[in-house]
DNA sequence: CATGAATGAGACTTCATTCAT
DNA sequence: GATGAATGAAGTCTCATTCAT
């Protein structure tokens, strides 16, 4: 019967966990949609399609559930893009454009009403920002040092070019995405920032170009 | 008496002026402190030390008063960087940064509820996102197709160029608001900046460096 | 000197009571086009071309304007019927209704308003109901009672037919403006109820019919 | 279990109706009380003993509350006399007139304050107006019309007679209430007003029938 | 445990009235 | 005296949260 219970409680608390989940997912989409305000509780659960009152079960607050969201977020963005040798600063900015901007773009909206709410709530600050952005701009931070040490790149202060990256995507892919302007390929864009990144945008001479060797990818 | 009634008038007209200048001001503050949600009429009209009905005799709804302030707003981000030489861009993305930076940090609040609500108000959206941001997009990137055609710069795309330049600020100035991150003096920042999007952050052999010339300071 | 100022203030006495009489006139208008409730001061002021605040120069409330009206309707409603021999009650009822008819239908959207606003304002309903109404009632009840001791009428309840044909006219034009119906032409109707109230609406036997002659005109 | 859940909802079903019931019958009394525009969603909700939010639940808006309540009053309206021979005009108006001016005293306040925003709300004049009045008036006008056919009525035109039939009571209980006259009973009031509609008010007697032939001045 | 009906605080907005010019 | 800008009380409606079922 002790069996039975653990059984019991083992299926109940699968199951809440998946209602958790669902209303958590139910509550992403709808604030990636509506922005923050602008959800009522009553979308969210129904687009999770449970009652208004459950949502309470699960969460304290409406509030709650948004910083719920960070914690389900972190998780993928924390992941280090794998299969890239740690000197190739190449392959890992274009590893990284690339599963940035797609995590980004896919989750724009969402990461939208993240940072926007996060400037109007200290544990909401602390849990994202701290967490997700801190973490995300420490690790390409150290990444770019280490490059720098190791001769790789030039010696740009560590900390302006992380962010300035990070933010370059963040803000291509928010202006991008605002001004509904058309957009070559995905590929090419990624190759465009990379190139953009790693040369910069002024022209040199043959001799310079021939140093650099075969690239001709842009 | 028609001089009289001439200069009441026109005082009438200046005092209705800066009463409405004193409310969008404080609109724009209490905004940019609490987003246009959370934000009250109440507080506006505290704000500007003003009665709650006294808004309603110079803006039509608290919508209007986000509205308004695109305007306010466009004029000054319009105005194009001053004594650039049309062939310098190392002097335009320097003034452009340092003059974006400074006027978006000081506005960065206020800008990100206004590019947030955009997202629900398709009349905010052409407002801000049409007359603002496609503007000064559209004014980087032509900039940046002539100097590829002059061969100062390398014949990256420039819409991506332009964007990724936009977007690179922006983001920064929020990333590096909201991580709340010690960094480096403005100036540094700026020249750090303008050397990551003129060459990039690729190391490059001595041969390449001495071509460059003697270049190190910005 | 005394002179001209007894000029100056006779001046401003017809000048107040134009405005006064302009004031009350829009009130009128807009009262009739918009209810009580929903008629502005200022839409009241527009009217009248005067400002707003003037209005309170001449009126202590928008409620006194109400009242103020009833006065300055009572009085023509109040003229009796002229030329009308005191014993043909015939020519009296379609005089009457002639005249209540014309006056009721012009003031038909001023007097609804009056009526149910007297629902609601005791002076009022002192003022329109008392000075208007019941003397229109008691002046026909008593014209009916007269006829009756006469023996032109019926013995019929004289309280309850004054009712019955004011009441009748009153109803009939609301419905009539409200049912937006198509009437026969006014003369027409004039006969037609003139008739009803006369001789009802029982068809007599042959000799009755032929007794009345050769009217086809209903 | 479904059997349990399907009475669960029969019962909450009851429940919301009974609900949606007791906020419409306040929202009559108060508008009856106060009329529409000074009717507070505050002072329906205390008079239904309800919150005020759930004032709308169960109606969208202030205005649909009158809006259903034209719903609720057009049927015992649209319920025809029961039991009265078609040809027994005598019967019928005095049926008509007992239940009618019963209904309508009874809801008077109601009608009037329905009649009255009519005229500012084109849903409710459709509503209203259409539904409820123009069908009684047809209703009644086509018996009067077939009456007139049958020889029991004479020859005058249907569509003034039943206006000015239902003007009467309307416009009669109407001024009776406006006026708080002494009324006599209402039995009288009923035999009155139907002799005073079939018979008219002109004395007869066997002589003035006859003398009634020369009769050319209308 | 899930539900959703009920709640009421609080938001935006209107408008009669006041008062300095 | 005339004006109309300014006011703030009060109204309608929304929605996060609670709680009986």
């Amino acid at each position: 019967m002790s069996e039975r219970s653990e059984r019991q409680i083992s299926r109940r608390e699968r199951h809440a966990a998946a209602r958790k989940e669902r209303i958590l997912d139910a509550a992403a989409r709808v604030f990636a949609r509506k922005g923050y305000e602008r959800a009522t509780t009553k979308e969210i659960a129904d687009e999770a399609d449970v009652g208004e009152g459950t949502i309470y079960s699960y969460f304290g607050s409406k509030r709650d559930l948004l910083l719920s969201l960070v914690s389900s977020m972190s998780e993928p963005l924390l992941t280090p893009p794998e299969g890239i040798p740690p000197d190739d600063f190449e392959a890992l900015i274009a590893a990284f454009l690339r599963d940035r901007l797609t995590l980004t773009e896919q989750n724009l909206d969402l990461t939208r009403v993240l940072l926007y709410e996060a400037r109007f709530d200290d544990d909401l600050r602390r849990e994202y920002v701290e967490n997700v952005l801190r973490k995300l701009a420490t690790r390409l931070e150290e990444r770019v040092r280490s490059l720098i040490e190791a001769g790789s790149l030039r010696p740009i202060h560590p900390g302006v070019a992380s962010l300035a990256i990070l933010g370059s995507f963040l803000g291509f892919v928010l202006l991008a995405r605002e001004l509904q302007m058309e957009l070559p390929p995905f590929d090419e864009i990624v190759a465009d920032m990379t190139s953009l990144f790693l040369d910069g945008l002024r022209a040199r001479d043959e001799a310079e170009v021939e140093a650099e060797g075969g690239r001709d990818d842009d």
